[in-house]
DNA sequence: AAGGTTGTAATCAAATTAATTACATGATTT
DNA sequence: AAATCATGTAATTAATTTGATTACAACCTT
């Protein structure tokens, strides 16, 4: 199984209201170039808002960034939009049988690795800033 | 969204295996200590055989184990059970606007980033092998 | 007051998970 | 050889999540 795209997106919509410094990134306009629904992109900027990553008024059309791209990481944009519950990207069977000495100790023996590997993910995407991949998009 | 619990799953199979080295791990044995189905279980085993990791034979009750648990990771068992396809962890928005210059570039921006993080969590659980699992348990 | 935008809830189809049932195939035991 | 038990595998089901969509209240500008 897949995480959500709202990462993806969420990333597109910062990246996007940047390169449109001049205009107006309306929730209509940022659908247009996501390709999808503005409802759902104005969810998305929601939580953006919400983490503190760009600022939106209701009524006033347009979002800007609340912080410059290079201090805002991709795992700032991950942690804002849910697309993983904190410490269960990793999701463990319920109720292993505790009359049996692996059941009883299964999960506390799991539950360390699974999360350091969440968290060597987490830094691989606390490495790389949206000013990165703003360069990236603008090389191409 | 979690990653199923298939992974998980996988490891407590193993594990309980080695530690029931004795006797007959059936699996209906072993569903017994995961408290799941037996069905499932079988669905499983027969992944971890596919990747060579245990050793099962229709009609022949019980499993052993194909490599030493030193000799297994974490990783073996992720890969084994095909909890996430290759390089898709993290999912993308489909057809974005190829007429908007962060829609077009976009998604190439983008995977390179998310493949990283992606290795960057493999590497994590390819450092882990079940010995170490199964010494946890046993010292539990 | 009119028109446009954000904020948010509700609904819906599609996809995935885990549980369950069913049964064919294969091996052992009597 | 027949009965019994185990594995292999497909099909079904309820629950959950995703992304798309509609609808509308709240808000701002002209």
């Amino acid at each position: 199984m897949s995480i959500s795209s709202r990462f993806a997106v969420g990333i597109h919509i910062l990246s996007l209201i940047e390169l449109n410094k001049g205009g107006v990134s309306s929730s209509e306009f940022i659908a247009g170039s996501v390709n999808t629904n503005p409802a759902l992109i104005r969810k998305i900027m929601g939580m953006l808002k919400k983490a503190g990553l760009i600022k939106v008024r209701p009524g006033i059309a347009g979002a800007e960034l609340a912080k410059e791209l290079s201090e805002i990481t991709l795992l700032d944009v991950y942690k804002a939009v849910n697309v993983v519950q904190d410490k269960e990207l990793f999701s463990v069977h319920d109720n292993p049988n505790p009359d049996c000495p692996v059941g009883r100790n299964i999960q506390n023996a799991i539950y360390p690795l699974f999360s350091n590997a969440q968290l060597a993910l987490e830094k691989s995407l606390g490495s790389v800033t949206l000013e990165e991949v703003v360069k990236d998009i603008v090389k191409k």
